[in-house]
DNA sequence: CTGAAAGCGCTAACAT
DNA sequence: ATGTTAGCGCTTTCAG
């Protein structure tokens, strides 16, 4: 492969020469410039961004990390969407997208400090991961898309306002009539699992109403675990008349768990999600849901840390609550046999 | 930040006892070793994969172009599956990878060369992208998930049954009566589209059947496009009784577009997709489709890539034809009023 | 077992 | 307007 070296020889000029016309800086004299093109030209010159990153330590590349495995990742349409946010925003700012997938067992940080990539932006960190210090403390430029403690950190994030999504779903399920609500949750380990448990429980609490800890199950955001903490939730004598969900994927597999029990949604049951995924306006019944906007999350992450990268960042660091939107469509309805409905 | 020489230093070693240590290859006295750890973790030293990149000429990355913006990539839930299929395999090998979408402007060779990746991985390349040579004639290390042209090029390529494909569920829909077939096509530039035209013209030559040209439109591949046309269609005074669709997100919004004209699919008029995205089982009503397993594709395409960069690429090169597989549910349906229906 | 020197391909002062 | 000289942080001969 040819190098600025063959390229300055060949063209007779200075190696600095050839990096002037290359990146089209200070004035080179018109002659020249073609001479040093034309080489470039026959020898099939391409300047190694490599070398060229070593020196300046600016590597134009963005780093994405989502330490969950590929399956997990390209199953959950949430992340298309706050990868579909940063991707366009990048794509703006011809930044390139380095996804790191999976092993957990590294630090995310040696992506920063390996020098492969200029920033960070994180999306779904579980509570127990090791993160390193300095990805908190802004000693290295990072984004998270998801709160990363449940006390406040000194680092960039957005997030939805997951619970107040989840007092939304309750408020109108009540509305409805309901007054036995079950919650099928995510994983423990994950931030937005606690809060929106935490969003039940005060929703509960603020209208009086109360909370059987038997309907409230921990699962993993997917079909199978919603379908199987469904049929066990409405195996007990005392059932729920709604179940709200941690995601939309737990939400579908539930209400193919309840329908295979002979119930229907939402006559018998009420089921509602969370994400507002691609998916949930065409699930029969459609999904009643929580709108999280991942896209915008997406687009905010890649702008902070752009600024960041630039030396222009936020100060003290940008912390930012998306606010969720109701969405109602068939899988929630009326309480059944219910007196005291106040529709 | 601390640099090899800074612990070389530190620890009363040449750099290239540090190097020893750190790679963990030769022989080191334990005793330098320990102190030589001890001064790296002391100094917070991070080796930088950049400047180790520069020298081996490797980067452990591999480059995903998709030469379309973010917003058409993400609402393709085909790119998901290949993604997964790339990622699973990436991540078992421990590659990182970089995601390069739309700058179609740019020679997609250029990532290779600039030294940014070891390899390349092409998904959705349309037949008009100024293609450098070198990625198809092997000088870079390269896997298309499509057929690049139409004629054979030298180059590795997994790709589906695309024209079989349609020409199943042809053959499907004349089983169910149907003779008035129309298509909802793809983009012109994309081999996928001509490969399932190609198809489709041939399913029906092959069984005798005319074939309408006004039935034969084509779209881009999205839901607006396939509402549309499929608007367009039905409006003609001699209207199919069956919809071809490209692709599954087309398909939905033929259906949609179908139904907001008063019919009822498959009562009125069959309608079938392709690819069988995780949506296409949830519609209402439930997509009959063809599966094209983008999943292995990604697989394939990363399994071929990776021996390839080890040297022990297939030669000539690996060129594999998917099966596809016709998935029978609620979309398609008897021809209306059809006497010679012979079921 | 350990070290010195050369260089990967490029840019950044500082000349000229 | 152009060239010279140092490196960027690491690995690799080739010697000790």
């Amino acid at each position: 492969v040819a190098t600025i070296k063959d390229v300055s020889v060949q063209a007779q000029v200075s190696i600095k020469t050839v990096s002037r016309v290359v990146n089209g800086s200070a004035e080179v004299s018109e002659a020249t410039r073609q001479r040093v093109l034309q080489v470039i030209s026959d020898l099939g010159y391409r300047p190694s961004l490599l070398a060229k990153s070593l020196v300046t330590g600016k590597t134009n590349t963005v780093g994405v990390v989502i330490p969950h495995t590929a399956a997990y990742v390209f199953a959950h349409l949430y992340f298309n969407q706050v990868l579909r946010g940063i991707g366009e925003v990048l794509e703006q700012h011809r930044l390139d997208l380095l996804l790191h997938l999976g092993r957990k067992d590294m630090n995310y940080a040696e992506l920063y400090h390996q020098q492969r990539v200029d920033g960070l932006i994180l999306l779904a960190i579980p509570l127990d991961d090791p993160l390193h210090h300095e990805l908190l403390d802004g000693r290295v430029p990072a984004v998270f898309t998801c709160r990363v403690r449940e006390n406040d950190n000194p680092t960039n994030w957005v997030d939805s306002d997951a619970a107040g999504g989840i007092e939304q779903v309750v408020d109108h399920l009540q509305s409805l009539g309901h007054r036995e609500i079950g919650f099928l949750s995510g994983p423990d380990n994950l931030v937005l699992a606690r809060l929106q448990r935490e969003g039940f429980r005060h929703a509960l609490r603020a209208s009086g109403l109360q909370l059987n800890p038997e309907w409230v199950r921990i699962g993993e955001y997917s079909f199978e675990s919603g379908r199987r903490l469904a049929i066990d939730v409405m195996g007990f004598d005392r059932r729920p008349t709604a179940l709200v969900c941690g995601d939309d994927m737990t939400a579908v597999g539930a209400i193919r768990g309840v329908q295979s029990l002979g119930n229907q949604v939402p006559t018998d049951v009420s089921i509602t999600g969370f994400d507002d995924v691609v998916l949930a306006g065409y699930t029969v019944p459609a999904l009643t849901t929580v709108r999280q906007d991942g896209y915008q999350k997406g687009r905010i992450a890649a702008e902070t840390l752009i600024e960041i990268m630039n030396g222009s960042g936020p100060d003290p660091p940008r912390q930012i609550v998306l606010a969720t939107e109701l969405i109602v469509r068939d899988s929630s309805g009326l309480v059944p046999n219910c007196q005291e409905n106040r529709l």
